[in-house]
DNA sequence: GCAAAAGTGTTGACAGTACACCCATGG
DNA sequence: CCATGGGTGTACTGTCAACACTTTTGC
């Protein structure tokens, strides 16, 4: 096995998750201590990357990455973009960081999102903390921009591939699937008018279940079958905006 | 001026265009002859791609490319996709047309896409072609998958922002603007209903000009305005397939 | 005056939107 | 028995799709 890897390309990965309070980001925190323990030089967060493997694909690099935080090897992977400016890093707590950690500057990198539910994940809380979209803590680099244009995409894909499904639990509950368009697309939606479209989609399959959680009435639950989606030859997707 | 390159990256450019035979891509010759000059052992196409500069973003690099293909100086220009497989080179073709350029196999491309019309345009006709997007002729490495998938893009992207206009002459009529829709979605659109469409959108602006191009009727020509466009909030554009 | 492409309206079907109350259960 | 979230139907409106003939010009 080849361990080697490039050392001016970089993967980044952009880890959302969704739970009952809505879309999250998982980051990586980021600090630096150079005089005194308490006061650290760099006290933010970051998206986590790393360099890519000569002898891998890109994909598989994310993988590793994505597989090494979460320990989940389930793969809902999307390349988005890929960020080439040579001046990226400007800020002197960027180079700072960087030059501390004996890495080139890193100036190009691939960048991919993984989204699932955040339920499957475990995550070593010391570094790592999942945040809300809409509040997200300061960020080193360039990653703000890196998450935006990933939620963008994300937004945009939803639209016409079945990506919700993997933010998803196996089976969810009708408002479940509500829930997680308004919470990615940031809009709401109409309960009863929701229900009529979802309902005609086949590939939207009631099971012989309902989901006793919380409490008050049990609701029904639903699979995404992915074999009748791929089937359904029209493009026939739920939400139009 | 620095003008160092990456040895490990490149970027690929496909290059689109308009006429009025339909949508086309600018392909460049590949060949190769070792024994026999008029026995090539190889005689293919391809699209074309250049090492990055260590210096340049990755879009002035893509830039650099297209502008010395095609003299033009305007970049309508779309990053797409990154491919990054280290066995994408496969063929004994590629490996071959590869060492005897004395380049390092070039595992990672970095894909745009380029869209103009193609009467803007003036290229080498020893080297380079225009192929209609239905009839492409065998081409070397990966860029047949390059040049669907960039295809792919360009009809979506088409569906939601204003990039059909890249591709047409500044002013236009609007059996030219359908015939840029169907021929780049490869669809067919009924033309009264495309009009009603059409002249809704404020920011397609008819002009008390005429077009007495081939014959018969003369037409009349619009603009598109970007301006206009812009300040148009909501996402509002033309067709919905 | 005729060939050729430009341009023009109406209708029916369907999908989207808005909206308020009953239902089933757990506690 | 009541609090809570689950679940349901109708009427209106606007948009999309289908469709055929008239207009203007160059030759």
């Amino acid at each position: 096995m080849d361990f080697r890897k490039r050392d001016n390309v970089s993967v980044d990965c952009v880890i959302f998750g969704l739970n009952d309070l809505g879309l999250n980001v998982l980051l990586r925190k980021r600090t630096l201590n150079m005089f005194d323990e308490n006061y650290p030089v760099i006290d933010d967060w970051m998206i986590t990357g790393g360099r890519v493997f000569i002898s891998k694909t890109l994909e598989e690099s994310a993988n590793v990455i994505f597989e090494g935080i979460t320990g989940y090897n389930e793969f809902n992977r999307t390349q988005f973009r890929t960020y080439g400016n040579p001046t990226r890093l400007k800020s002197d707590k960027d180079l700072l960081w960087v030059r501390s950690h004996g890495v080139k500057t890193q100036s190009m990198t691939i960048a991919y999102y993984f989204a699932q539910p955040i339920e499957s994940i475990i995550v070593d809380e010391d570094q790592f903390k999942w945040f809300s979209i809409d509040a997200l803590p300061e960020l080193g680099f360039d990653h703000s921009k890196i998450i935006k244009d990933a939620h963008e995409d994300l937004k945009q894909k939803i639209m016409v591939e079945p990506i919700i499904f993997d933010l998803m639990p196996n089976k969810f509950t009708l408002n479940e699937l509500q829930f997680a368009f308004e919470s990615v697309l940031e809009i709401e939606l109409d309960n009863r008018n929701f229900r009529k479209k979802v309902l005609k989609k086949i590939y939207i399959v009631p099971l012989n279940e309902t989901k006793k959680g919380t409490a008050k009435k049990p609701s029904k639950l639903y699979v995404f079958s992915r074999d009748v989606y791929d089937k359904v030859s029209e493009k026939d997707f739920i939400v139009n905006v």
